[in-house]
DNA sequence: CAGGATCCTTTTCGATACTG
DNA sequence: CAGTATCGAAAAGGATCCTG
C-alpha cells in the first residue's frame, strides 16, 4: 500500500498557531460582516482539523469528477471510467475507494460471471452532489471571465518583462 | 451576490443499461427520471475542456483554503500565512499567484519601505466564495457522519481481512 | 515584509502485468 | 469486467538562502 488508510501519526507539526480557536457551530456566510474585533476565523484551518482533512479529500479533483457525475442513477465502473476522460484505472480504484469509505458512494457487486460492480451516491453523497454542482455551475457561468483575466494578466506581464528596468539584460 | 439555490435543477443525464431494479444492497437513492437515450452528459469532462481545467485549479487544497479566508476584508502575505496552518511560503505565493491570474484575488503593492501587500477578493472571487463556503458548511455540518462511515469501513474491512480466505496466503 | 531561486524529499499518477 | 500489485516518471511541496 502506497497510503495507508489509518495513518494518523508521523505527519504533524509542532507549530500549533492557533491564537483564536474556531467559532461555535452555526456557519455564517454573511458577507462582509468584520465586526469582530479578534482575529478569529470562523472555521478551523488548522492541518489536525477534521475539516481541513475532509475538504482535501473532495476537493480533489477525482473525487469532485466522480460525484458531479453520479447524479442519481448508479454507473459501472468502465462507464465511470469513460466519462471522465482522462482518469486511469487505477486512480478511478482509488478515489472510489475513498469515496465509499467516506460513506458518500456505494458499491454494489453483482456476483455474475461478467463481474459488474455499479457505483452510485448515498443520501449523505447526494447532499454533497448538490454543493458540488453548484460549484460545477459557478465554473461554467464564469469561466468566460476567468479566460479572460488570465488573457489579461499574462499580456500586463509580458508587457511588464520589456519595459521592466534592469530586468532585462541583452546587450 | 447571484450565486442562488445550492439545489441544482433536473439535469439531463445518459442513459444506463438499467439492470435489475432490486438493489440488494438496500441503496435507496431518491429515484431520478432517468429516460434519456442520449449519451450526453450536461457538462464537458473532456481534459482539454476549460471547465476541467478551472475546476482543478480551484479545486485545489490550498485556493479552496485562500478563497474561504479571504472573506471581505483583504489580508497581508502574513496574516494569510498565520491563519492557515501548514502552508509554505512558496505554496501561498504560488497560490495566491494563480488566483491573481484567474482574477479571483487582487493584489496591492504599498510602496512602503516595509513592503505590505494585500491580499482580496475581487468581484469575481466574492461570488466564488459563496460557493466554497457552501462547501465549506457542508464539511462542518456532515463532518461526523463521515468520520463514522470511515469508522463502520475500516472496521467491515479488518474484520473481513480475518475470514476471507484465500487472503492469507500462510506456508 | 514579501517573495524569487534553488535543492531536495514526498506524494501522486500512469503504464504494465497479473488475478478471479 | 473489475479490479490488485508493482515500478518508475512526474509533479507537488518544503526548507533554505538571498534580495529589495
Amino acid at each position: 500500500m502506497e497510503e495507508g488508510t489509518l495513518k494518523s501519526p508521523g505527519h504533524m507539526r509542532d507549530t500549533v498557531t492557533a491564537p483564536a480557536p474556531a467559532a461555535p457551530a452555526g456557519e455564517d456566510t454573511a458577507d462582509c460582516v468584520a465586526d469582530y474585533p479578534y482575529d478569529v476565523k470562523q472555521w478551523d484551518v488548522r492541518e489536525d482539523c477534521e475539516v481541513r482533512q475532509i475538504l482535501d479529500r473532495i476537493a480533489d479533483k477525482w473525487s469532485l469528477l466522480v460525484i458531479a457525475l453520479l447524479d442519481c442513477e448508479s454507473l459501472r465502473f468502465t462507464e465511470l471510467r469513460r466519462e471522465i476522460d482522462g482518469i486511469s484505472q487505477r486512480m478511478l480504484t482509488r478515489t472510489l475507494r475513498h469515496l465509499e469509505r467516506d460513506g458518500l458512494v456505494s458499491r454494489t457487486v453483482h456476483p455474475t460471471v461478467p463481474p459488474r460492480v455499479d457505483y452510485a451516491l448515498t443520501p449523505l453523497g447526494s447532499t454533497l452532489h448538490a454543493t458540488i454542482q453548484s460549484l460545477v455551475a459557478w465554473t461554467e457561468r464564469h469561466q468566460s471571465e476567468i479566460v479572460a483575466a488570465r488573457a489579461a494578466y499574462d499580456a500586463r506581464e509580458a508587457r511588464e518583462a520589456y519595459g521592466a528596468p534592469g530586468k532585462e539584460h541583452e546587450g
